[in-house]
Parts: structure tokens; C-alpha cells; sequence
DNA sequence: TATTGTTATACTCTATAACTATA
DNA sequence: TATAGTTATAGAGTATAACAATA
């Protein structure tokens, strides 16, 4: 079985005839109704859009964006902290973090002075120049994502995915 | 800095981590606004939960299992198209039924009559069995997923990841 | 020339496990 | 014992580039 393109004009025109968006409804199956689905569908359409047109310019991924974002916004915050905040293993952030202190975005400011245990985070001069460089590109980049929803069905969005990540533990 | 509550108190010293909603929302500023931020946040904490709760007993991933699950509803289907469907490229498809064929649940049916160029796939009977059982568990997974969503509200994430997906090209 | 599939390569993201240091 | 951070390891998923076979 072929399946046809949304507009029709991708491949095999002659081969398999019938309506566009019902035959890839038909290809999917049960799969429609899987919410999971249409969420990871939804992320790596986004993700390639973004790390296409302007992540590979800018040297940085959406992930890492938004690790910069957070330090920016709560300077000092610490690797736990951001690990809760975006719902993964410390481990997986401690990576990140070795990423963007590599590339000299962000720099670990030793032990605590409360809790030697905690490495308050702080972006460099340069990390602060990259970002705000990077929130142009997602702002652009966000324009494209919101481009056929209505401001309405924008907070929905927002709305919508925060009630499935909420209660994720 | 720690992510405070709003009263002050703050959940470090070790009690009970987990930010509230209005501190974690204060602590995200502008990326608040961002969709595909909170896009993905959901789509790694359903992935999570698939992946601890039944990705590890089953041996296959979401993604895997949307690969058997589609061939298996379009039985003969070519990877360009199932690279159509999930909006990757060519090469990623091929990874992915490298590891479904390794593991003896679909097969790479030679190359097509109509066109030599391509290569139609089958499940395997192993293949159906794991698919039936793969089911079961995403249906469960899935009941997790909308536990806190009404029906309104499940159609309407169809609905809105689908038009984000839809125009990606 | 265009399409399909494949391999090679590289990278991010993510988890688990084990370890150290600190509380 | 519990928490925070780190490293090592493993694997999935993804892309790009280059190639061969076919149309």
C-alpha cells in the first residue's frame, strides 16, 4: 500500500488514488486515537523545523536552549532543581550542563555556601550573548509553530500538555 | 537560587522535592509561553512512563512498536512512506526496521514486482504475537496518559497536534 | 535525473548503576 | 540514611552525506 502526501504532490500520483488526509487517517488505524502519537509526531516535527533552520546556525539544541533559559531566569538555581523543572535523571542534566560549560556558556560556581553539596549554576558573559541570540531564533521559530492555531487553541496547547506532564511521578 | 515556594518555604532541606505549580510556572518565565517547550516536556514525561512501566518487559520502544503497528495495519508498505508518516528521513526508518528485522519481527519482503526499488515489509508472525502484546500495554499506558484529561479534552490534543505536525514540510 | 534503500558517521538525549562528598 | 553531583556505559533516535540500484 502506498500513502499519499498531505498535498498530494510527494510521490506515486498514478499508483494509488483517493482522498489525501483520509488515506493517511486510513494508513494510521488505531494508531489515530493514540494521544501518545500525535504528541511525539507533534515534538519531532517541531524539533527538526527548529534544529534545521536555525539550531545549527545558532550551535545549539532546543534542550539546550531551554537549560540556558532556566539559568538565566534563576541564577544559581542548581543541577537538581533543573532536573525536576524539565522532569529527567540528574545524570541526564549533569550532561547538558557539561555541553554548555564546554563551549564556555555557563560555568558551575563550586559548592554552595549553604549546602556544599548544591553547584549553583551561572551563565557567562557569552552565554548570556548566545541566548539572547537563540530566544530570536526560537521566537521566529515559534511564530512558524503557531502559525494555523488560533490565540485560543495556543493556550490550549499550553494548557493541555501541562495537565499530561503534571502528574508524570 | 532554589525554586521557593511562593510563601517561602521552598522544598529543599530534603522534605518533599516537587516545585508547585505557580513556583515551577515563575521559575520558567517566558519559556511559559513557549508550545513547543511544553511539547516536549510532555512527550519525554509519556515516553518515561512507557519506557519504565512496559517498554522495559516488552524490549521495544514507542517508536518501535508505532513501526510494527503500522506495518501490520498497511501490510507491504515501503519505508519511504512509513518516513512520510512519521515525518523522519529515509535513513532513520531504515535504522529502525534494522532492529525490528534483527530481532526476527519483520521482514524485508526483496524487492518489490511493481518496482524493483522497493523493498515491501511483513510482520513476522513473532512479530504479530509481540504487536498483540505491545498493544495491551500501550492501551494501558494510554489510560495513564489521559487520566486527568475529559474526552473533550483527548479529542482536542488530537486536533491541535495534528494541525502543529500537518504543514511541516 | 529522480527515487528508494542502505551504510557510515556523528551527535543529542536519556536511563541506569556505581561512586564520592556532604548533610 | 538521604541528597547532590559525577562518571561510565549503553542505547534509541535523529540527521547528513555518500553510494548503488532502479525508474
Amino acid at each position: 500500500m502506498r500513502i499519499e502526501t498531505i498535498d498530494g504532490t510527494g510521490f506515486a500520483s498514478g499508483e494509488t488514488p483517493g482522498a489525501l488526509p483520509a488515506d493517511q487517517a486510513r494508513a494510521l488505524g488505531e494508531l489515530e486515537q493514540i494521544l501518545g502519537f500525535h504528541i511525539s509526531l507533534a515534538e519531532v516535527a517541531i524539533k527538526a523545523h527548529f534544529q534545521k533552520n536555525y539550531g545549527d546556525a545558532l550551535g545549539l539544541t532546543q534542550k539546550q536552549i531551554a537549560v540556558l533559559w532556566l539559568v538565566d531566569s534563576c541564577p544559581g538555581i542548581i543541577q537538581v532543581d533543573l532536573a525536576r523543572l524539565l522532569r529527567v535523571q540528574r545524570a541526564t542534566i549533569s550532561a547538558v550542563v557539561n555541553i554548555l560549560t564546554a563551549r564556555g556558556l555557563m560555568s558551575r560556581a563550586g559548592p554552595g555556601a549553604e549546602d556544599a553539596r548544591h553547584v549553583p549554576l551561572e551563565l557567562t558573559d557569552e552565554g548570556r550573548r548566545v541566548l539572547a541570540s537563540s530566544k530570536r531564533g526560537i521566537e521566529r521559530h515559534e511564530n512558524w509553530v503557531k502559525q494555523h492555531l488560533t490565540v485560543a487553541e495556543q493556550k490550549a496547547v499550553i494548557s493541555l500538555m501541562s495537565k499530561l506532564y503534571r502528574d508524570s511521578d
